[in-house]
DNA sequence: CTTTATATCGAACGCTCGTTATGTTAAAAA
DNA sequence: TTTTTAACATAACGAGCGTTCGATATAAAG
C-alpha cells in the first residue's frame, strides 16, 4: 500500500473542479482520468462508478456545511445576533467553497434514488436548523411574518444565488458582502425611520 | 404547406417540458421525437440542431419576461409601489412559467458562444431594468443601502429560488406567496416599531 | 397536370460514453 | 522469501448520442 488516501483525496478535488466548471453530466470519467494523468479503470478501482465520485464530493461538502451551521446555532447569543451568525456562517461556507456548493445545488438531480435521498436528508437538516432559529426569533416577538418556511426559502435563494455573482477579486471583500446580505435579509431594502 | 407553425409550436412546448424535467443534456433528440410521435430527422428539418430547439425555447421565454417587466416599469406610480409591481410581475411570470424559467436559469451554460451571448444580453437587460428602478428609489431617499447591484442580485436569488419550492397545489395561493415575498424583500425579516 | 416546396420517414455514420474483464507492477504481510 | 493485496494499465464491449443522407408523401402554386 503506497499512499492510498492521498490520491483518493486528489481525485475528489479534481472531480470537484471539473464537475463544477463543466457540470456533472458534461464531465466524462475520461476527462477526470486525463486531468489526474491516470487511467479510467483506476478511478473505478477507487470509486466503483461515476456516481460514486459525485457522492464522495457531496458527502464531503455536506459534512463541512452541517458542522459549521450546527456550531453557529449552538452559541449562546441574543436571538438576532445568533441568527446573524447563522447567516454569515452559511454565506462564508458557500462563498469559500463555491465549487462544492454549485455541485450540491445543481447536480443532486443526477443521483440515483438512494443518493438523492441522502442529499435530501442534508437539505432537510439545513432547513430544520433554520426553522428552529426562526421559531426562536418568533418566540421573542421579533419576526415580522410567521410564514417560517417561506422566510427560510427566501434566505436560501439569496445565499445560493450568491455563488453565481460573487467574485473574490471584485471591489468588495467577502466580509463586506456578507454583512450587506445579512442586513438585506434582516432589515429589507427600504429605509425605515427607526433603523 | 399544411400547418407549419402549429407543429413547430407543439415541438417547442414538448421540448420545454422535457428539458425542464430531465435537463437539457439528459434529454435526447430521440426523447423529444418519441414524445411528439415523429422521427428525429423531422425535428432537424424544423430546428436544424438540438441547440436550435433550446434557443427557440429560450427566445420565447425571454420575450415574454422582458415584455412584462418593461410594461411594469412604464407605469406611472409612486416609487415603492412601482417597485412592488416590478417584483410581483417578475414573480408571476417565473411562477406561471416555471419550466421555461428553470431552463433559462440552468441550461444557458450549454449554449454555444453565440447563444450564450444572446442569453447574457437578456440577463443584462433584466438587470438594467432593476438598476433603473433602484436608482429611482434612491433618488427619493428610500433605499437603506446603496449597493444597488447586490440588492438586485439578492432579489434575483429570491425570485429564482421560488421555482424550486413553490407548488401551485400548496396551501398558499400564488398571490399570497407573491405578497409575502415582496414584503420580505422590501421590509426584511425583523419586526420594526414603525412597521 | 406539372412543378415546386414543405413535411415526413428509415437507415445509417462516426463518436463518446460508462463500464468491465484481464493483466501487470510493486509494496506490505507472512 | 513467499504470499497477498492494493494500485495501476490495456483494451475492449455495448449502448446511446447528435447529426446527415436520400427517398417519399403531400399539398400548394404555376
Amino acid at each position: 500500500m503506497a499512499r492510498p488516501p492521498l490520491n483518493k483525496d486528489k481525485l475528489v478535488a479534481t472531480a470537484t473542479e471539473l464537475f463544477s466548471s463543466k457540470g456533472y453530466q458534461a464531465t466524462s470519467v475520461r476527462d477526470i482520468a486525463a486531468a489526474m494523468d491516470m487511467t479510467v479503470s483506476n478511478i473505478y478501482h477507487y470509486f466503483g462508478s461515476k456516481e460514486g465520485l459525485l457522492r464522495a464530493v457531496l458527502e464531503h461538502y455536506s459534512k463541512v456545511l452541517l458542522d459549521q451551521l450546527r456550531d453557529a446555532v449552538s452559541q449562546d447569543l441574543e436571538p438576532v445576533e445568533r441568527f446573524r451568525l447563522l447567516l454569515s456562517t452559511h454565506l462564508r461556507v458557500a462563498g469559500t467553497r463555491p465549487r462544492e456548493n454549485k455541485i450540491f445545488l445543481l447536480d443532486d438531480e443526477r443521483l440515483s434514488p438512494e443518493g438523492r435521498e441522502d442529499s435530501r436528508a442534508v437539505q432537510r437538516e439545513v432547513m430544520s436548523i433554520y426553522i428552529n432559529e426562526l421559531r426562536n426569533l418568533d418566540r421573542h416577538g421579533l419576526l415580522r411574518d410567521q410564514q417560517l418556511r417561506i422566510q427560510a426559502f427566501n434566505i436560501f435563494g439569496i445565499i445560493n444565488w450568491h455563488m453565481r455573482w460573487y467574485r473574490p477579486q471584485g471591489s468588495l471583500t467577502l466580509d463586506e458582502t456578507i454583512d450587506g446580505i445579512c442586513d438585506f435579509i434582516l432589515l429589507g431594502m427600504i429605509k425605515r425611520s427607526d433603523g
